[in-house]
DNA sequence: TTCTATATGTCGTTTGGCGATATATAGGCT
DNA sequence: AGCCTATATATCGCCAAACGACATATAGAA
């Protein structure tokens, strides 16, 4: 019951950028989803459905906080902000190190190790 | 219909770590398997389900070929070997050049840009 | 002969991603 | 006023991906 094991070890592309956008500050959700496209070129698109079921799970496995903002001026629906834990940002770090590594690794084997050593 | 939508946009970990692993040289399932761990540093550890799983769509998908190879010496089950195809390798890279991006720009969202700017 | 590593596979369940759809507000254009 | 687009949040149901558990077979070392 509850299990909630929550996002471990590597992490999807989408909850990856996911993570990322919120790394500078808080955010609502259309934000993330902007921020997603740009940051990954448009490689990552979000739908509202895979961001904002995941942001749930996110919530629940405890990567990141959610809180009501107050709603601008007017009485209207509150948006919903969203912002990374700690546990959050040692995931992606944990994530960054992967890539960071299978990066070099898949540079070296695509493009030869003739653009790796210099002179 | 014969729809197969194939691997595409990003791929999952497992899937970018498989196609790593056959950039090189052509490989078996077991192969693969141990390549992946040693590739990724243990962040990404195939069970053979997900192994075989993602081979059988890789080849649907045209991201791999497979073949027999001859059981070696003596009779036996004949070992089944993967290589990637040219549009496999274009993935990969499509991919490689995603990762490339997000880790630069995680590294300076999560240790800040003062690693960056030298001086 | 027992144990471990090598090697390949299936079955059933759970989870993740996403298209379709719904709702609501704000601002600009005609 | 009527319409269109962007902003903003959310649910439902389908399908594919991932995985634990299990099954099987060979070869070599202890």
């Amino acid at each position: 019951m509850h299990s909630t094991r929550g996002y471990d070890t590597p992490l999807t592309p989408q909850i990856f950028h996911i993570l990322l956008a919120l790394c500078d500050a808080p955010a609502h959700g259309y934000d993330i989803q902007q921020q997603v496209s740009t940051d990954s070129a448009g490689s990552v698109v979000l739908s509202s459905s895979t961001l904002y079921g995941a942001l749930a799970t996110l919530a629940k496995s405890r990567l990141i906080d959610e809180y009501n903002g107050r709603p601008q001026i007017a009485p209207g629906k509150p948006r919903r902000y969203y912002q990374i834990t700690q546990l959050g940002r040692s995931q992606l770090d944990q994530e960054r190190r992967r890539m960071e590594r299978a990066a070099v690794l898949s540079r070296q084997r695509l493009l030869g190790p003739t653009h790796w050593r210099v002179k």
